[in-house]
DNA sequence: GTCTATAGACGGATAGAC
DNA sequence: GTCTATCCGTCTATAGAC
């Protein structure tokens, strides 16, 4: 453990969490390979070393992530439809997130650039796909529409309640768990009366 | 109302219209004006002639979303701070961004560029900002931790929901009821014990 | 594995005629 | 209010030396 910890290739590495910064920050096409190389120490042609493409650079960070959400839902189709594997799937999901935290945020803040990338190459956009799987785990495949909306609901408000809180709160366990059971908690309640 | 119904000078208007559909299908960024342009049937520089820059028209577009939220704000801000008030507080946000749909999902699929736009003039996440505003109103401001974080997962599912339905159901209005009540409810239900 | 140098394309923006 | 023509900057990507 001694003298230039990094080095090696981790650069490749260390190219996406760059990357992951600075899309976050200016945006993925507002971001210039060469600012990208700058912050490294790097030039331009460097990064063509590591990646064939810009495009690949965002790709291997969409892929890193939605390989998570994408095992999820395998393993949730795997299960029986209880309600504790319910409770289950959303824990993990938070737990997903969370981690994911910084290349969540990436890609929230950059669906229009990252989904056009991905519909050139396969017919998916990316979240709305993700979405209707893990909304049809965890409402039932024809639940009522109702239903379908509670369950996006949570979901979304995973996103956001993470996402808001994340950066500003001292105990992001305490956060992930606040943020599942509260989740989990509007999952369960019934229906409530139309206004 | 015959002949030519489109004409006069609604062609600012028209160009808002245009550019809100094109910055959603492939971002801010990736879309020129010449695009735009071409969409029109007119040219670049014609559009120049109605504002002054691009970032000029997404500026546009932002305040005149944002202008409904501040103008929500200021409202609750005068009104007391009474359980009902919240409620009509949540209905009048969904109905903003019910109505407001397009551009709110433009805004939100391009966070990252119109922030950084933004950042550029005034010291402002946009986002964030009004979030905790509405936070503030619906929380009280100084809740605790895990009232706010309910409340800010009830606004996040709110935008999730209606934004992932809203194109695929029959009958928006009911739509838009499903999401006030399960965001209502989800305000007013009890912290659930931690898991 | 990283560099210098450059090709080649496209972007936003302006000038000035009509 | 819209057009043609053009300027200038920056970008992605590649070739080839070290």
């Amino acid at each position: 453990m001694i003298a230039d910890a990094r080095s090696r290739t981790d650069t490749r590495a260390r190219i996406q969490q760059v990357a992951v910064e600075l899309f976050t920050e200016h945006g993925y096409e507002g971001t210039s390979l060469r600012e990208i190389a700058e912050r490294l120490g790097v030039t331009k042609a460097a990064l063509y070393y590591h990646f064939k493409s810009k495009e690949d650079i965002v790709a291997s960070l969409v892929q890193d992530y939605y390989g998570q959400i994408d095992a999820l839902i395998e393993w949730g189709q795997a299960q029986p439809a209880t309600a504790e594997v319910r409770r289950e799937i959303l824990a993990r999901y938070v737990r997903i997130v969370a981690e994911g935290d910084k290349a969540f945020r990436m890609l929230h803040q950059n669906q229009a650039a990252v989904n056009t990338l991905a519909a050139a190459k396969a017919r998916a956009p990316l979240f709305a796909e993700r979405l209707r799987f893990l909304i049809g785990l965890l409402a039932g495949p024809d639940a009522p529409l109702a239903e379908r909306v509670k369950v996006a609901m949570a979901l979304g408000g995973v996103s956001v309640g993470w996402m808001y809180f994340a950066e500003q709160v001292p105990d992001r366990d305490e956060l992930r768990a606040t943020v599942t059971s509260l989740a989990s908690a509007m999952l369960e309640s019934p229906m409530p009366d139309a206004t």
